[in-house]
DNA sequence: CTATGGCCCTGGTTGC
DNA sequence: TGCAACCAGGGCCATA
């Protein structure tokens, strides 16, 4: 499932494809994949504006749009679990939901199996982009951060990790394998980690959003490719993520799957011991 | 404030 | 073998 290493890969393949260019024409296969807006009115915002810039912010991609020079909204994506993005040259696609076509002849095309993911035209960024807690890799990220912020809350680690108003980009992926290296149980409340604990947190999560981004990703399922169709590469450095059953890289022990906050949940009992008392059940 | 559960979707897997 | 039920999952919303 795209997570914020899938999206910044994929921001930094399409950039060099579609920064700059115009959009000519606009075919909307599957409406709901714009969100709100009707076809019409999304074609006419979109139609004849120019991609001026690609850039990510946590799991969302953004597309600059100007006219004439001047700032003329955005294209704000979100792929959500099998929404995929590419600009190559045709090779029919029965998921296309969304294609915009470009003035040098190609196409940027929105595919998406489970039509969960978005691409929609906004005028107002802010309202979209405000709600998101900070980047993960950006610099109000600090280990002081979090240890503060998850003191000033009772969660357990793992939703508060998912909750995207608190930190931005994490999915459940690399939720379970930050938790992993940090040596931390998904279940335990966030106000009883002590500032070493957080500050192993904070370099977990970072290290592994960026090997996995210099990895192009992860392909766990079928689902995510970058736009060049390739598969991501960072599956074969899983810890814990869809490896219940099978030994633990660090102590061999078995590790298991279990669920929290309805999330599958993968995590070793050795390295991750469980938080005391209440609540050690599923 | 935090937790829970439904909803959106479909392809793949499981169960009978 | 055939088919129905079930599941995964991110974000959002309603409810407790």
């Amino acid at each position: 499932m795209p997570e914020l290493p899938e999206v910044e890969t994929v921001a930094r393949l399409i950039r060099p494809r579609i920064a700059g260019r115009e959009v000519k024409a606009v075919r909307v296969r599957w409406r709901a994949s714009l969100g709100a807006d009707t076809p019409a009115a999304f074609g006419r915002a979109v139609r004849g504006a120019r991609l001026a810039a690609v850039w990510r912010r946590a799991k969302y991609l953004v597309l600059d749009l100007e006219r004439g020079g001047q700032q003329a909204g955005w294209l704000v994506g979100h792929l959500r679990m099998t929404g995929r993005l590419s600009c190559d040259r045709e090779r029919p696609d029965p998921y296309e939901r969304l294609r915009l076509e470009l003035d040098d002849g190609r196409a940027l095309r929105f595919s998406d199996v489970r039509k969960f993911g978005r691409l929609v035209f906004t005028r107002d960024l802010e309202a979209i982009l405000s709600r998101l807690g900070p980047e993960p890799l950006g610099k109000e990220f600090t280990p002081e951060w979090l240890h503060r912020a998850l003191r000033s809350r009772r969660r357990m680690l793992k939703p508060l990790l998912l909750d995207q108003t608190f930190l931005a980009g994490l999915g459940n992926i690399y939720a379970d394998e930050s938790l992993f290296r940090a040596r931390l149980h998904p279940q335990r409340l966030s106000d009883s980690l002590t500032l070493r604990s957080a500050l192993r947190l904070h370099d977990e999560i970072r290290a592994t959003l960026s090997e996995a981004i210099r990895h192009e990703g992860s392909s766990f399922d079928a689902f995510y490719r970058t736009p060049e169709g390739r598969p991501g590469r960072y599956q074969d450095q899983f810890q814990v993520y869809g490896r219940a059953g099978r030994p633990c890289r660090r102590c061999g022990r078995r590790l298991v799957r279990i669920v929290v906050g309805q999330r599958g949940t993968h995590l070793c009992r050795r390295c991750q011991p469980a938080p005391r008392v209440r609540g050690s059940a599923r």
